[in-house]
DNA sequence: GCGTAAACGAGACGGTACGTCGGGTCTTTAA
DNA sequence: TTAAAGACCCGACGTACCGTCTCGTTTACGC
């Protein structure tokens, strides 16, 4: 049996609230809007509440993307999938909100860190272990280097998203998977 | 003949300070750390001398970014030698520059307008046109997509700048030109 | 027979931690520096504790002193030995004490009421009465104003407790026994 | 002639409504409720208008208590007269604002050493003055305590400002006269 | 040279958000 | 029922910058 500590357990329904209002927030003011204050203010919640589980607002953010991202369908072996999934994960409402972790990754040294460890290298991994997987199939020839296919993958995701130098569709990540596919063969 | 209007001329040496001081404080405290107010004292000017000329903070760096690169020699025609270039001046001190830079557009919608259409475009557009005329020496494929390749060029640098995924030296510049050749051929 | 209530009984031990820990703190930091928050985690106990049984920290400092008086020898009818006891009593550890509830009582009407009533009023009523006695032992003229003398007595050790425009001993409080006795003959 | 420091000056309006918004919201809401905060609401000003100028409330009210003072005829050399205009300057709306000082006093140091020093230590010094001028005058005895009778008054003073034992009217100011006079004769 | 006028440094102004502290309440487990 | 623990909403704290303003001072030009 499981024993739990003492105390008041944290509140499920403020973490929603909070999550829900910093998207909202982004959405309507951008993520340069963005404040502590007013993340507290439209969730109806405390300061002290945010600073107790989040250390400033691009955690609160990076959280409730990865929430999003938790009820899509894991990433099968497909690589043109994959990439599809990316893309368009990366598009609409989310491009907002990608585009203030970055920023913030620039301005904030301790998120940096983390935001570079566990959010950008990490996806670069899973795409790059589909490839090794893919290349252990002999899908792709055996000297292709894995690495900077990732690399090239999200660099042209990440630009669309910081730059707005073109649309986050299906197409662009079909084409996405075409030169990644023409690199990597002789 | 010119005539000049009345008063006090505009001093070359505040602009100077400003400039300088402004790459010094992203040098030693980060992007994030910048402050109009942080600019002015490190100069030695008043607040106003700032706002009389810029609108914020990242336009003073990116005037200071723009001194630097006039020195640099005007583009040839040699693609290996453009991409070189962009990716060395991209590197070391500039690295934090151009990274607050894209992390102020993401923040600032009218800084966001000018930067995206008057650096990122325009960059573009430079490395775009070297191709257009490579194909029409026949350097290169008559049905190369020369905006897709000068967008994975920049791209690849840009994810370098913000991610910090990895160097940004000749051998990273001399593999995306043989990946962009690659791209183009068949 | 005495029925008890139900439940769990109160705990002495927790009150007096309580009630200790209150003076410690005042001694050490001031009574400024006082909070509920900070008496409980000295004592180790929860908020909830203090909340339950007092209204606030002045109420807390005020039943520490009231502790400390009633161990004290009851008043006799000799006048020089009661403002004795009261100037000494209102020396040491106990001035910082008693300027925090003069202080609270400027700050919290709720508190002030019962401050007024219950405390200072009730210890100008002891020496009042003490008067009273004396003039019908003949002791002092028929016509003295026992109040007026009470309240002078009164006024003077709390203008040096919170003054601290000079010491509270027994050299001040006999000075103070003959100007009151001064003030009352002819 | 007389040089300005430069920069813009300081604003004489700001202050004023300072100093009126903290004797406003004293009256209206009592010390216990003054805060920086509200001060700056209530004077529509910046916070940082007020800590620019003053460390904290209590130096606000106190110089508003100052300014209203300052507009007082200067005091004679008669000793019932001025315990009159004491009394009366601690009568009415001046009552809450003088306990309130004495609160903070309590409460932090560094006002309570100013207070004492520059506000309760130089009236009881006047009065001293005054009585040592009377005692020159042989108006009262050679061997009179002045200082004893100085601290007696302002003692009585201050317990009816701080524990409402009475109106701090012409009669108790009178009365205090008499006794004053009574403690010196033989 | 002398007046006009703009730029300069300095620094105060009304604001907003920061991150923290404490208030008083509520909700859990344990005694 | 009380107690310890600790999360909750709230509001004030004192600070840092924002962008604007108002000073006295400096430096050019046109008269």
């Amino acid at each position: 049996v499981e024993t739990r500590s003492p105390g008041r357990p944290r509140s499920e329904q403020a973490r929603r609230a909070i999550l829900r209002a910093a998207v909202r927030l982004v959405a309507e003011e951008g993520y340069g809007a963005l404040t502590m204050e007013g993340i507290a203010r439209a969730a109806g919640t405390g300061k002290q509440t945010l600073y107790r589980w989040w250390p400033g607002k691009a955690e609160i953010v990076l959280e409730a993307i990865n929430e999003g991202a938790a009820q899509l369908a894991p990433p099968g072996d497909d690589i043109r999938t994959f990439i599809r999934q990316s893309v368009v994960g990366a598009s609409g409402p989310n491009t907002d909100l990608l585009a203030g972790l970055m920023a913030e990754a620039q301005m904030d040294a301790a998120f940096a860190e983390s935001f570079r460890k566990n959010f950008l290298a990490k996806r670069r991994r899973v795409l790059r272990d589909l490839l090794v997987r893919a290349r252990e199939r002999r899908d792709i020839p055996a000297d292709a280097d894995v690495d900077a296919v990732a690399e090239f993958v999200f660099a042209s995701i990440w630009y669309r998203v910081l730059s707005r130098a073109g649309p986050l569709d299906k197409r662009f990540a079909d084409r996405l998977t075409e030169t990644a596919v023409r690199i990597v063969e002789r």
